[in-house]
DNA sequence: TTCCAAAACACTAACGGTTAGTGTTATGTT
DNA sequence: AACATAACACTAACCGTTAGTGTTTTGGAA
């Protein structure tokens, strides 16, 4: 139980990079579904073995970064200014992922995304986990023991909000058009809630 | 271009249906994961290519029914009676749905799913699906051209009320709870949709 | 009735993601 | 110095799925 920077633990993130970086370089220059599990393993030179104990999957090797999105929507509630209200905090957020996802560098990425049925469907199942993780931010914020209805309802509400910006023509205003109507869910919602 | 019920479509359906009892049969008495379609097709009495050619997967064999669903969804906006609210008429079908799967006969085979990450993924993405095909629905309904962000998030939000009352203690209560919800979001985007 | 085109069905073989089983090395700790 | 552990490697296989190819059935046209 010493402090956690040991070599191993270096080596290890070094190997996992190294796969995830191959594996979206491949992906990108010969297309997702042209590209085998046995090309990226012998690309990154490592045993096929290897890469699954770093990634549950193939399409994990796409969304490596999966957490710190799980991460930023949970933080955006636990964390934010003790004045301002959560739908204005969740907002801001999903502004801020939204653009993220539409800065010039990631187009290539959510292109390829876009045309691959499987990696759809392992980002609406992710989004889902989200989901479940920032019910659970919005009760603990305020202060319920468990996550009702209404916290599971308004935290699909915010993912769906982004799913949806992505796709629109003017994913600045739809964030803040469906954020318009979570907000007003959200008051129904508390006059039984608080 | 004869009316449809030729023997040869009966032949077919009787196949189809035959496969997808005989699968629901095998997966409810070993388990979806220990039976495989090696297993379903030969109970059957098929050829693998055969159940390939009556359904796209796997899992599409414990949804058989699943176009069903989209049609149950669009119809309460189409089918509605002339002065009934849309949300109305959404609210009465979610809840028939969810009462519908919670019918003592379908406890079994909604374990099964929930048991497995495979169905649970499949069953989000015909979600979404059924999303679009109520969106596109909800447009028409309102005489727009195209489906508009408001009515894209506000069929999600439908769906998502489905999917979280079907895990609520009382889905009945789940279903009103939301719905008082959504129906807060469609007043706050129809100030600039209507 | 006879014949034809289409569709359902079958069979083999394979592909690609994923895992089990087993063994080898490297690393942090005692 | 020695041990326990975890990372890594290799082989072989499992399972869902598809391509390729051929056979039978069926509905309708000639």
């Amino acid at each position: 139980m010493t402090v956690p920077t040991g070599r191993r633990e270096r080596k290890k993130a070094a190997t996992r990079q190294k796969i995830a970086d191959t594996a979206l370089r491949l992906f990108l220059e010969r297309g997702y579904d042209a590209v085998g599990i046995r090309d990226v393993a012998a690309e990154a030179d490592v045993a096929v073995t290897t890469l699954f104990a770093h990634f549950a999957s193939k399409e994990a090797l796409v969304f490596e970064r999966d957490t710190d999105f799980e991460r930023r929507l949970t933080e955006a509630v636990t964390g934010r200014a003790p004045d301002e209200p959560l739908m204005s905090a969740l907002r801001r957020e999903v502004q801020a992922l939204v653009a993220h996802c539409a800065a010039p560098g990631a187009a290539p990425v959510w292109r390829m995304i876009d045309a691959s049925p499987a990696l759809r469907q392992y980002e609406e199942s992710m989004m889902l986990r989200h989901a479940d993780s920032l019910a659970a931010a919005l009760a603990a914020d305020l202060g319920l023991p468990g996550t009702t209805t209404a916290c599971r309802a308004v935290a699909r509400f915010v993912v769906d909000a982004r799913a949806l910006a992505r796709e629109a023509d003017d994913p600045r205003a739809a964030v803040d058009e469906i954020f318009r109507m979570i907000e007003a869910a959200w008051e129904a919602a508390g006059a039984r809630t608080s």
